[in-house]
DNA sequence: AATATATACATTGACAGGCGAGGTATATAA
DNA sequence: TTATATACCTCGCCTGTCAATGTATATATT
């Protein structure tokens, strides 16, 4: 695993549900988008990414719904909820806050 | 606790890496700077601490040993080994690249 | 004299998140 | 027929955090 693993333990909510924000989406699409905006450097484990969407709907976060593919394996879609959308966006506030808390403490 | 705290996991070792960078110090004097730094916006839980110098000082990063106060508590001084030393800067490096990753997924 | 506060270190045990390993199923390309 | 890509899911271990608790010294307050 990358050097960066430890680093990014706990934004793996805020990670997904900004994938959310845009658009519904579901878990194998989701690691792909973060794969290719990590140009390869980050990869979300599939234990990890599906752990988290249970806490994530257990917490109203977010809705799913399985899709109605004719073809292929079967999708299961995530919604996310304002209560998620207002998470999101505090959690993007704390990002930003943890970020000059780390940089004074480094 | 602050809503950081989350965010911070994974740095704590770093940040006491850092401190020892400028100079041996211990454990209250290390907690008491980091509440300095960040106005009280952050501080180590003390079973935090004193479990991250168990693994610093198993790892070779850092050594430690007794002060020769004459009054007052004693102190259990720790100073950073050149392996502890590379070891932070990795982690700085580590640190920027870890911001940027974040940045772009969230 | 008694109490509170600050300094200083340490351990125990619970909890939560990450993830390796394993499993299921469909579709396509070699 | 085999491999690869797509797509989902669970079990159980590991590790770091931290509340709670305990010890001891020194000073300030009541």
């Amino acid at each position: 695993m990358s050097i960066t693993s430890d680093l990014i333990r706990g934004h793996t909510e805020t990670i997904i549900l900004a994938q959310l924000v845009f658009k519904d989406s579901y878990g194998y699409e989701i690691n792909k988008r973060v794969q290719e905006k990590t140009e390869g450097q980050y990869e979300l484990k599939e234990a990890t990414l599906y752990s988290a969407f249970r806490r994530l709907e257990q917490a109203g976060y977010i809705l799913s719904y399985w899709g109605d593919e004719t073809t292929g394996a079967r999708r299961r879609y995530y919604t996310i909820t304002p209560l998620g959308k207002m998470t999101y966006e505090n959690n993007k506030k704390d990002w930003q806050q943890a970020k000059e808390l780390i940089d004074k403490l480094i």
